[in-house]
Formats: structure tokens, sequence, C-alpha cells
DNA sequence: TGGCATTTTGCAAACGATTGCAAACCCTTA
DNA sequence: TAAGGGTTTGCAATCGTTTGCAAAATGCCA
């Protein structure tokens, strides 16, 4: 605390200062180099025990941390990657499924456990360019994209030139990008074939198959059902988007002009709810009369009413395969496919029928405690 | 595109050299000095038209982005917001309420327009003094915190260490922070109104009111109570999370317990959500036997059965809101309260009880209608 | 005490940009 | 042709670290 020619800033910066200490106030005062000062920081073994202790404990008392943008420039390389959730340039609905928080906590949680930082960043799907000037400019180190939508082609052009990505969505053939994904096709199956083995056979499938997941879930629900020596009714599957109020405007009009269905294939647990929220408006219930299960198995899932069947799909390990997948990338790998494990957890929105209107009271709170195993 | 000396690595450096074309590259070929290319790409009048075309022609040609890092460290400031989502050090629960994908992603986007980078980050709680360790690093100029939780002690103390801070929250008096938050006083005092000129008067209060936020709607609960006359019932309030999982069971046991009430106040739309899943389990009905309001209105609010009214938050505004806050404190404001305006959204969970059982047909699909305007 | 091997330290050159300042250039005008 | 003004350009220092290399300090042994 000497208050001998205090520290001041070398030039004017105009700047309100706020106090930035750095390697050569640590070095002043511990009266060695700034070099000594980085390496013991670095605990390195090259700086003596001692003073190294002495120099992390200043470092700790001044509150120091090294500026890391001075630090990626020097080691050419930072520790940052960027998560992109492309959003559609025609509506600019604000993100509204669930599923995108669980997993970017997930990211965010993997990323911070491999001593990274997340930069997170909607880009218009127009300009998918901007992923790669995310790299170039040296903001991040490679980018994680949340679905791959439509974008395959311009996904494709990107990684083509070098820009370092994992992708959530489904695999496409010769994908010059690393892809994370449950098993999509597997998923449609599990979904159908339980809704088969309960005596459900008009199966409603709802999902843009525009989209690659969603399209191998609808190959999982065909394959089921060829399986079962049904076939595909073109007027049991409607395009309904992931976004909610598209999605609940789809289904209104949907359930408008068909009601010739006892199940619901759903690909997102959202669609599923809001699927479940009008039926049970129209008058029909789940699961007496249809029979629901979703896909993501959020946590929503079995907060409704009733508990809703869903494909479980791994978030966590989803996230730690991609921030695996986009480090590999950078390191110049070759693009792999990583199928997660794929399930279906039961609950009550397949259940084999009972008397149409059971106890209410006693039945439901069993089934509360149920869902919590 | 002389080949005398072709360009190459300063030094060995090892890594797969993913082609980082630099400023001085550029400058070689388009035969002028580094300088001049900073220039140019910078737009300033300092260099004459022609060549400024030319060279940034020639950037877009070869795909130039400047490198941010070193950019920020010549600078002395970089252009990155960290936002951070404080989690509970004991349960390692992945983040499920919607209601922060939603102001995340108004985030993202505000800070996209305003030529923000956004830094995302999950910091546990008894960690907090991260939060001063991003800004000390250089790798974010301040700080938005999602929630405010019971950190009001340690947000002060890092505040008043010159940490660059907006809060999502509730003000507090002599906060060194600045607050954006909803007006959660009048949204308590919207909600229980509502229910009171309704006719409701046994109203349930759910929410922890050990969060600042809520501790605020209660009172507004309770002063909209008083205003009618009416006592507040200790056993009409309960402690509810906002974490998915634990709501439901904490809920679940409530109304076990007590089933004496004819209105629900919930502070999320998560746990009216969950509370209406229940109370259908059990055997009431919403709104014929019991009223819920929420709070946010939520996307996911009008996608229920029935559609659920709700206190809403302008998350865009909020979103604005902070990112304006935080630079203002960086630039050394004074901290400053934003309270964005709050209104009551109504839809069909608060109707006046109609003939118990309604035709379900017409009636829905009109409700559904009625949703969207 | 000197010589030699080992630690420890510090010097100085990067990393990739920005920017004050002075030099070079181009016109105009005398 | 030279002087003088305004434009354009480039030099070189700088931002805060890291790191190769050489120098200094230390320890050990004869």
């Amino acid at each position: 605390m000497g208050q001998n020619g205090a520290k001041q800033r070398p030039k004017a910066m105009s700047q309100p200062t706020p106090d930035r200490t750095q390697m050569v106030d640590l070095a002043r005062i511990a009266g060695v180099s700034v070099s000594t000062v980085s390496r013991a920081l670095a605990g390195s073994t090259l700086v003596n025990e001692k003073t190294r202790k002495r120099i992390v404990e200043l470092a700790g008392q001044l509150r120091f941390s090294v500026n890391v943008g001075a630090q990626n420039l020097r080691r050419g390389q930072t520790q940052t990657i960027a998560v992109v959730l492309p959003k559609a340039a025609t509506d600019a609905q604000p993100v509204s499924d669930p599923f995108f928080i669980a997993l970017l906590g997930e990211l965010a949680d993997a990323l911070t456990s491999h001593g990274y930082d997340m930069l997170f960043t909607r880009i218009n799907e127009d300009n998918l360019d901007d992923l790669e000037r995310i790299v170039r400019s040296g903001r991040a180190l490679g980018v994680i994209v949340i679905g791959q939508w439509q974008h395959h082609y311009a996904l494709s052009t990107l990684a083509n030139r070098n820009t370092p990505m994992a992708v959530w969505g489904a695999a496409l053939p010769g994908a010059p990008y690393s892809v994370v994904g449950s098993d999509n096709r597997l998923g449609g199956q599990l979904a159908t074939r339980r809704f088969l083995t309960g005596g459900r056979k008009r199966i409603l499938f709802l999902g843009d198959t525009r989209l690659p997941e969603v399209a191998l879930r609808f190959e999982g629900y065909r394959d089921a059902l060829i399986e079962a020596k049904l076939m595909v009714n073109p007027g049991l599957t409607a395009a309904v988007p992931f976004e909610a109020a598209a999605a609940k405007r789809t289904l209104a009009d949907l359930f408008h002009h068909t009601q010739d269905f006892d199940a619901i294939f759903a690909c997102s647990d959202l669609i599923a709810m809001t699927a479940v929220a009008l039926l049970h408006a129209g008058g029909r219930r789940v699961p007496e009369d249809v029979w629901v299960i979703g896909y993501d198995d959020l946590p929503l899932a079995s907060q409704m009413h009733p508990t809703l069947t869903s494909v479980k799909q791994p978030l966590a390990e989803a996230a730690t395969a991609l921030v695996d997948a986009v480090l590999a990338a950078q390191r110049g790998g070759a693009p792999k496919v990583t199928v997660l494990e794929t399930r279906l957890v039961e609950r009550e929105s397949t259940v084999a029928a009972r008397a149409p209107a059971s106890k209410p009271k006693a039945h439901s709170s069993k089934a509360v405690a149920t869902s919590k195993r």
C-alpha cells in the first residue's frame, strides 16, 4: 500500500479506468520480470517454487486475471466455441421450443467443463455465411449449429471451406460436417410400434418432413407400419412446424378437418403438448380416445396432464458429443456421425384404456408419484 | 501472384493452419501498407476512394475478417457482453424454465443489433466471484445476470468492486447494480384483483418469497386482498420453486393436503401449468372449479388447455433495457432501476363460470381462435 | 577457491491489429 | 519552376501476453 509514485495509466486513456491490473503491475510489486509472472501463473516448473507461490498469492490479492484476448493472440488460438441457433428470416418469432434451452444449458456445462467459453449467436438463415466469419475473425475456434433445418447445402459449403463445425441434426450421406443426433428412424419406429402393440392403428404423424430429422422419424413410422402390414395413409400426416404459435395454428386447422385417428406421434414435445391441449378443448380424451407420444422427453413432458410418453434424446450426451465433434473438426479430423441412444419413455399418455371414467382422485395421485420414478 | 518467397507461416506453428488470411496478406497483394488496409476496412476517409474500394473488394474475395482479438487488444476494449445464468450448487438440475430461453433469445437479438457478441455462461451460485473474473480477464465488458435469486449480497459486493452489471430481478433499495424487471407488485395486484372481481376469494399463492421478485408479487397479492378487506391466509401460500421437477413435487404434496381454494396465482407459467395438470389429474376443472393465473406470459401460455391467463413481462423490452443498463454501468453510470410495463393477459383459465359441461366442440374451436387475437 | 552442471531469471521478439505523426505525392498558382 | 496547399500513404509504437534463448544465480564437488 505504498503511496510512492502510485501506479497510473501509461497514456491518457480517457476511459473510466476500471482498474485493470496486469502482469507488469504484479511484476513490479513482486520485484520480478513479466516473464516470471507469466510462467508463475501458468504453473511452469521453470520458476522457483517460492516465488511462484508468492506471485500466485499476490495475483489473488489484486484479483488479477490474465487478459485472455492478449493470451489468445499470442497463443494463436482462442478458447471459445460458438453456438449458433439459426432463425427463420421470414417470421422473426422468438425461440419458443424449450428443447433449445435444455440443449443450450447442457452445452454451456459441457463447454465449461472442457475449459471453453461459449459464444452464443442467433443468425439469420440467409446470413449463414456469418458462421464462417465467426471463425475467421478468431472469435471462436469452431461452431456448433443447433438444428440443421433445411440448410444442409449451405452448411456443407461452409464446412468445405474449412469452418470447424458440428451440427445437431440428422446424418445425411456424405455430409462434410459432423453430426450428432438421436436415432431418429428408431425413434419413429419405437413410437409407432408402441401404438400398434396397443392396438392403435390410425396414427397421425405430426412433423415437417422437409427437415432431415423429421424425415427420418417419418421413415421409422412408415417402417413400423409396414412391419405390421399396414399402409401409410397420407391423410394422416401433417407438416406441423416446430415453432409454437405456428404449430398451434396448423394443428387447430388440421383437427378441424380430421378427427379420424386414435393416436398421435408428434415430432416434438411442444407439438405433442399443443395437440393434447387442442384435443382436450375439442372434447377428446388422452389417452382414452387418443394416445399421444412426443419427441425429446423434456422435463415438461412429465409436468403435463396426462404425463407424456416421449422419445428421449439424451441431451447431456448430445452436448458432450457436439463439443468433442467440433474440437475434432478443428484439429482437422474427418467428419463423423454420432447417433445417441434413443428410447421410449412411457408415461400416462399411452396406457391401456380402462373403464372410460375411472375414479380420478385415487388414480391420479398414484400416477403423479409414478412419474417420478 | 508472384511466386517469389511465397507466403508461409513465420514460425513452425504445428497447427493444421486453417488458412488465416490477415491484413498483411491483403497489404502485400494490394501493394499497400498494412495501415492503409486497416484504414480502408474501417472506412476511414483518410484513404483514397479508389484504393479503399479495391481493398474492400479484395478482402471480400479472400473472405478476410479482422481478428477481433487483436482489434480488442489494441483498442483496449472488447465488444462482448456476458450473460450469466446462476445455477444452484445443490441440485445440478438443468435449466427447465422456458422463460429463460425466451429472455435469452431476446438478449441475443438485442446484443447483436447493438453490435455486441454474447458470451453465455452458467455459473455455480457459490462461484459468483467468477463474474468479476469474466470482466477482469477482458472476456466481456460487462455482465448481465439473469435472476437475482438470493444473491443480492454477493451481487452487491461485485458491483461495488467495479464490475459493470445489470440484473434481471427486483429493485432492492440502494442496490449498487442496475436492475430490470417487471412491476412485480403490480403484477401481483392485477392477478389478485382479477380473481376478486370474479368472486374468487380463496386464492392460493404459489412462489418462493425468499426471492425478491416473488416477495414483491406477494406484496401485491396481499395489497389486493387488503383493498378488498380480506385477510391473508397463511395456509394459502406455498413456497413453490421455479425448477420444474421440484415444483411438481411440492405441488403434488401441497394438493394432497389442501383442496380448499378456488383460484391459483402462480409465480411462473411453468408452475401454473404444472398446477393445472395436477388439478386435472385430481379431477378439478379449470376454470370451472379453480381459476388460474400464471406469470411471464410465455408462448406456452397459449398452447395449454385451457389457455392460461398470465401476467405479461415484455421480454423484448427487458432485453433492450438490460443491454442499455450494462453499457451504462460500464461507462461508469449510476445504477438505475427499470420497471417494465406489466399487464394481465386474459385467457381461458379465468373466465366467468358457465354451465358446468358446455358443448365442448363448438365452444373450444372458438376459444382456440380467441387466443390468437 | 574455481569449475561445472543445474536451476532460475530476464531480454526481446512475436501475435494481428490501430493510429499519431511525418513523409510523399499531387495539384494549383505565382 | 518553385512554393504551398491538400490528399494519401507508410513508419513505428503500442495493446498484454507467451516463449526461445542467453545470462545470472545457485549448488556441488574437487
